[in-house]
DNA sequence: ACTAATTCACTAACATGTTAATTATATTAT
DNA sequence: ATAATATAATTAACATGTTAGTGAATTAGT
């Protein structure tokens, strides 16, 4: 009467591999009292220098409502400024502040060389293999 | 003076990947009126039959203060019973219900499907390569 | 020009994630 | 046996995820 499922769960093996990797990367944000969602954003603005809310959804795989809040403590914060656009007063202009960019300079390093740590060790010997699995996935995925 | 990041966003990859497969899978929750995390519960439960919330916290990657809320949820919803061990009374048992075996059997057939669906579509195409890649990632990670 | 449809950011309501601390129970070390 | 330590689940406080819906601004169609 039991019918298990016949396919592994791939979104759950996707959310421990990632835990996996947050878990080295977690303890450095926090030292710097910074959310992973801060930290994707300020990565992100970072090399591109300016970004439409909208595209920081897509770019940093949050939700537009999640989005809203989350800018608006990183702008108490002064991690970023919130310009609203003159050709289109319904969108709004992202950027870093000095702030940010001393803190992004601060943090970068860290995080370079727990990657590099991580590939020294057992848990990085396949590591190219899944970033070449990834790529080729979202390659096929129309979402991005 | 710009220093970006060499190595890149292996976490942000994974996020990405798990969105595209949920994405798939997410309507068929939604529809049936159950979380993303009561299915990883269900799902989980229905292999193992019973099982304490410590070791679904390990399974289901959902941390111990997240689960407690989850599981008042589901218990008012009558989806599983929790009952607390003779032998430690600090333990707890975890069971689904019969409206909750009920509810895995219309769903999984769904869920089956839709993996079907999936390995059937281009973005199918290297999903075992996927498979392989998380596999042997997790294997050194002593994260489960 | 003008209406309808679309887009963007946002709010609301609720569920979950995250860290720290707490309570109750068990276990270990003296 | 008792005190110190450890473990399991929980609570508290705040940040984020998720769905539905809103209001203002823009664009598409006529």
């Amino acid at each position: 009467m039991k019918k298990p499922l016949k396919h592994r769960n791939l979104a759950l093996l996707l959310l421990q591999a990632r835990e996996v990797v947050m878990a080295r990367f977690r303890p450095i944000l926090n030292h710097h009292n910074i959310t992973e969602q801060q930290w994707r954003i300020i990565r992100s603005l970072s090399e591109r220098g300016m970004m439409e809310p909208r595209e920081i959804c897509e770019n940093c795989q949050i939700l537009s409502p999640s989005l809203t809040g989350v800018l608006a403590r990183m702008g108490e914060l002064g991690l970023v400024t919130r310009t609203r656009m003159d050709t289109d007063q319904r969108r709004v202009n992202v950027r870093l502040t000095a702030k940010s960019e001393r803190l992004f300079n601060d943090i970068a390093p860290l995080i370079e060389q727990e990657y590099l740590t991580l590939e020294s060790e057992p848990l990085g010997a396949n590591i190219e293999e899944l970033y070449a699995a990834l790529d080729r996935f979202l390659a096929n995925s129309q979402n991005h």
